[in-house]
DNA sequence: TGTAATAGTGTTTAATGTACACTATTTTAG
DNA sequence: CTAAAATAGTGTACATTAAACACTATTACA
């Protein structure tokens, strides 16, 4: 880390310029079983008009995470959800103002009526489907969304994180649609099940849900396994990566 | 990333007081078929003595990526060679000094005549076994090298990174022994024959390599294969996470 | 009462993983 | 010169998992 040659305490200023480092926060969201992404609408240059990953400079006080949880709060309202580092963003050119290193981390939050505030469709911070994003989005920050749904993506296949995303009580097909929606792909019914229930990871209640045709028990994610161990399965119904 | 408040061109120093910006690169190599790490030995305050990643500050006009390749060269006189973001770092109280955040990265390369200004004893940068750390790194190093060698192993599960550490010119039996080595565990000699040999990845050579007992053959890796697209394949012999 | 709609189970076959026994080719000890 | 040790490499059988898909179940509603 810390420069061999340098001196204890002293730094010359002109020498060190520093660049500034902001911490931007991908929030994912699921909104009528589509993954959506919260953004916001910038109000002055660069790049007046257009729409930005939610973020802010990191105060000298907290951590990186710390500022995290803190801008995901201010965004909306929401406290004590995942939370993860996603990488840094450090180009030159990226900001035309001045240097600016990016933390990206992307957060996963249950859509309910807690952030209201936030679906005021007349304000400056809006849900966006994954699958209709804006244009021209600020910054470098469509390759930043690009790399956290990718991100999201893998995760998902070794980890329980869709249920993140998911209320209390949701059935086993809500689940695998959930996961449909993240990996953009079908899964099949069957196998589906049978996989989720060896992984033993799920806990049934006695509730059910009505809806058109037959109704659906609900069930609840065991939380004492999860943080137990990294829980790890695999979802994916092609191998990866098969280059035929 | 940008606080939407701020003004466009103007910074109040004071308030945005910055912290600094580092890079640290987590150096790989193989050495008589173990793995080593690259440490420095500090010379002053803070942690005077003690072993550290090597790093230092990023320059205004370089990429994160650009500084640590550069570190990774003032090190080891390597270029070129594999190099990839581990996580960034930045708690608070992490250096006595400052503030400082530390974009951490990983580099594999070839342990061969090139570094051998690396290799010499007496001088204040020495390769460590893996297995064989020295005592209280400096700084929060003994978390960042924890964390790099966890990655490392979970990369190899499903890319062809290993290559990286290996010469032009390598035995089946000897990759074998690098997946080994950096798994931490030991695989079955046929299934891996198999595997390898299925991928399609290595390209036979006319070459062989005397020693004590049957010569073997030695083989390259297609780099043509690598860069085509994320290759995936699985080592471990075990379904990872399997909880029961 | 029967059809649409949704929920959930079972079964068959193919692919892959795992363990381990076997063969092959060299050096070295006697 | 030959047998044993050392290393390289192949083959095979069994268990496990994946994938496709057909089937049954339970409700609302026409």
């Amino acid at each position: 880390m810390e420069e061999r040659e340098e001196t204890a305490t002293t730094y010359d200023a002109s020498r060190y310029d520093r660049p500034s480092v902001t911490v931007d926060v991908v929030i994912f969201t699921l909104i009528e079983r589509e993954l959506h992404v919260l953004l916001v609408q910038r109000k002055r240059w660069p790049y007046e008009g257009h729409w930005a990953i939610p973020g802010g400079f990191i105060n000298m006080d907290e951590s990186l995470e710390q500022a995290a949880r803190r801008e995901l709060e201010e965004e909306t309202g929401v406290r004590d959800l995942y939370i993860e580092q996603l990488f840094t963003f450090g180009d030159v050119g990226r900001d035309p103002r001045t240097r600016v290193i990016s933390v990206a981390y992307i957060a996963l939050v249950r859509f309910d009526a807690q952030h209201l505030r936030v679906s005021d469709e007349s304000h400056d911070v809006r849900w966006f489907p994954v699958s209709a994003l804006p244009r021209d989005l600020a910054f470098d920050h469509e390759q930043i969304l690009a790399f956290a749904v990718s991100r999201l993506r893998s995760k998902l296949e070794y980890t329980t994180l869709a249920f993140q995303l998911l209320p209390e009580l949701f059935s086993i097909l809500e689940l695998k649609h959930t996961y449909e929606q993240i990996l953009g792909e079908e899964l099949d019914k069957g196998n589906f099940y049978r996989k989720i229930k060896e992984a033993g990871l799920l806990e049934e209640t006695t509730q059910m849900r009505e809806g058109r045709g037959r109704p659906t028990r609900l069930w609840r994610f065991k939380h004492d396994r999860a943080g137990d161990k990294q829980f790890v399965f695999r979802w994916r119904e092609d191998r990866a990566g098969n280059t035929k």
